[in-house]
DNA sequence: GTCTATATCAGGATAGAC
DNA sequence: GTCTATCCTGATATAGAC
């Protein structure tokens, strides 16, 4: 069905926005990579801001598939104990830190995002929703580890993760931070964090 | 004297980078914000490119003297104790969240050079050069508040504080996170890393 | 639904007068 | 050194055929 050129259309842009970023994306550049042309996407998107606006949403949707966020197996829902937990966190926090092209080009989007909504007031709701979403989910998988934590506590150590996990992301992608290294300073960061919380 | 339109414009310039960007940066409202025609600008800077190379450098500039960055205060360089070094490294820390338009800007610059590095291989070699300067200066004042601390120790500590704070800076700046909060987890990640290296 | 033009517009850059 | 006027390119968007 040809109809799914849509989803054509849209794998492309996130491939080029992984080249060139959300601002550097040129429908031009799109129409040649997604072997179309420019006005087929004018069709199915509207204009520029459409195309964009259900690439970040497409893109979004096919991470969380990855990350697994709320995402439930199925089977068990119990929660794991304490070292499953550790792992679990530790598992998420890692995965934003990989060398496949899904992840890199998700990597990409939500740094450009994030630093687009310094300028467009209009991304800062979408962007703060997502934010507080990670955060909370960190803070829960933290909780898990240290039951006995405050709230308050869990939440601002998971601000610290995920703000270290935002700062250190744009090292990698700009090469300036090799993968491992990034592994193992996040790590050792949720190590000083669940020991903090320990006390 | 006239001749310091050139300062006007590189001023003016960094107002228009704060608001939009340095990819947002145009040529006819650089004009209009400096106050002069734009092919005043091409005449002192030659292009789009020089103008920004001058303005990223004036604005470098213009931050050491708020940073410190190997300031020096002429008078005695001695070293200071480890209550001292506490202070100042903090005071390095946060002197990055303020909110005077000078030193938004600086971070708005940084932040952008940051996210523009990763689609533009050029800028990659400056980059990552201050942020390893960057790094080795929080290294070395954690390395004052710590004596004993190992070097690679003290290297991953200022990854991780240095890491943080770009991460936090692009929250702050994007209005999802107040000034006040973001003081607060720096210097709680200070305490966390500095009891961490005393063991 | 999809393509081939093509209109339109914004922004970088230059010429030439003062 | 500085301005006014203008050119030129590159990018968004639309018209109309198939």
């Amino acid at each position: 069905m040809a109809t799914d050129r849509r989803r054509t259309i849209l794998e492309g842009a996130a491939r080029v926005i992984a080249r060139h970023g959300v601002r550097g994306l040129r429908m031009e550049t799109l129409a040649t990579e997604a072997g179309v042309s420019t006005a087929l996407i004018y069709y199915h998107f509207k204009d520029r801001a459409g195309t964009l606006r259900h690439t970040l949403e497409f893109i979004s949707d096919r991470a969380d598939r990855y990350t697994g966020d709320g995402g439930g197996e199925g089977g068990g829902g119990s929660t794991p104990g304490p070292h499953d937990a550790r792992q679990e966190l530790e598992q998420s926090l890692l995965l934003e830190f990989q060398e496949l092209p899904e992840v890199r080009e998700n990597s990409i989007t939500w740094g450009e995002l994030r630093a687009s909504a310094i300028f467009e007031p209009e991304l800062r709701g979408d962007l703060a929703r997502a934010t507080l979403t990670r955060i909370h989910d960190v803070a829960d998988l933290l909780g898990r580890v240290r039951p006995t934590a405050t709230a308050p506590a869990l939440t601002a150590s998971a601000e610290r993760l995920t703000g270290l996990l935002e700062g250190l992301s744009t090292r990698w992608l700009s090469g300036a931070l090799p993968l491992s290294h990034a592994h193992a300073l996040v790590r050792e960061a949720v190590a000083l964090e669940i020991e903090h919380l320990s006390r």
